[in-house]
DNA sequence: CGCTGGCTTGAAGGCTTTCAAAGGGTGTGG
DNA sequence: CCACACCCTTTGAAAGCCTTCAAGCCAGCG
């Protein structure tokens, strides 16, 4: 599957007219062949690229009225809510192709905030209009159970008693494999959140994210400096991770 | 809304020939005005009417091939799967309107097993059937939409790391407010499923379930007998449950 | 050069788990 | 109808893992 053709610039890799970015969630519902170029382009249409938003900017905020989803186009959007002793719990991390506000369906406004953590470019979906459309589109109405039916099961992931090691083995596991489906290096990358983050994602405390990938990294499965990560060995994290990625 | 007219027996509360169970989750997109006879018949059509599964017969497994979605009619159904360390985890209680294999739409399989805990009756909705009279019913497809993003929620609702006492607090309010949204008392109820269920569902030790229920009444926020509870404290409780039910 | 904020490291404490054993219903067989 | 066994549940005590609190470190930046 190779890329479209993209232009330069801040609001590149947006594809042609009739073509989407291959790495969007929505391409496998665009690119297969059976729909004729009308429906590509009422797809296409419905669009709307916004940003680049710039770090530590709110994409929306929980309570925000509801109309749109949003697929991540380059950078990285960081979900989450603030619990009742005023606590950030991360919901999820976003990377380039994935989408966000799949949650928001069932309620008229965002159940949580969206922030970006880098420079971040957006596709935002007018939801109303992609349903619409999905009812003429059987293959856009099944792309869109099947991410909704994915998050489901995302979501449970986290939720069983791991401890503080298959967690984070299973998050960076987790993100090779985000990383590599998207052509980037699965055993070299940069965290684009800080620890803290990682640790409100994971339920642990900062700290014990640093003891764990100290500890990670005297023992040789991998090689942490700041926020560059190497894994030096994959198939003891994938052991580690097994319980919480059910590969 | 008051129920639609209902015969007696095992196989009772299925409705009659044009409406369907008022407790179900489809219900709104059935009992809507604006479609016309034709399309309720068309519903009520795909649907097929299973069971009684006896307590601890499973409904389908993990690894069985996905097709259908089913609305509990009767009875409660327990969805798990199987750590790597042989251990069960529960990912939850289904009660009488409830839909379950929403999560195994983006898999050809379902991604666990479902068990039931006491007598279930189900109704079978063919999914590949279902996905297409939603191309015809926007008020259906709406619905699949609400039914699947409402899952997204909920499992994250306990992803949080909250202590033994939320987690407990939470899973009864929750049981409450289900069964008083059924039209049963919200205040007694009788648990379908063990201590060892609870905590597997809590992520907690079953001690862990035991020590907290017996704490809550030597507080008097409930009174527990075996697997009757009946509510004293409710204020306290939705207190306890706030950060995790989000109200 | 010193400040700032994120990250790391150490030590103490707490909540939950684990291990162990007793209690109490339920069902079966005598 | 009673006795016994089985299993779920409850209760107690010790251990473990992670958190909390506290302080030091390091890179980036004005």
């Amino acid at each position: 599957m190779t890329a479209p053709s993209r232009k330069t610039g801040a609001m590149a890799d947006d594809g042609d007219d009739l073509h989407f970015c291959s790495t969007c969630a929505f391409s496998a519902a665009c690119m297969q062949s059976g729909y004729d170029k009308s429906h590509l382009k009422e797809l296409h249409v419905l669009v709307e690229h916004v940003g680049p938003f710039k770090e530590g900017e709110h994409l929306f905020r929980e309570g925000d009225p509801f109309n749109a989803i949003a697929a991540v186009r380059s950078g990285t959007v960081k979900t989450y809510v603030t619990d009742a002793n005023g606590r950030e719990q991360v919901q999820g991390f976003f990377l380039p192709g994935e989408i966000i506000g799949l949650n928001a369906i069932s309620h008229s406004r965002y159940p949580c905030n969206a922030v970006s953590l880098d420079s971040v470019l957006l596709c935002w979906f007018s939801f109303p209009t992609m349903a619409a459309l999905a009812t003429r589109m059987p293959g856009l109405q099944q792309q869109l159970f099947k991410l909704l039916s994915e998050d489901i099961g995302k979501a449970a992931l986290l939720s069983g008693n791991y401890s503080a090691d298959e967690r984070t083995a299973a998050f960076l596991m987790g993100l090779s494999r985000r990383y590599a489906s998207r052509g980037f290096s699965p055993n070299r990358f940069l965290l684009t959140m800080s620890r803290t983050d990682i640790a409100n994602y994971l339920r642990l405390a900062s700290e014990s994210v640093s003891r764990v990938f100290r500890r990670f990294q005297d023992e040789g499965l991998l090689r942490v400096d700041r926020r560059e990560i190497e894994i030096l060995d994959r198939a003891r994290l994938e052991e580690l991770s097994r319980s919480i990625l059910r590969e």
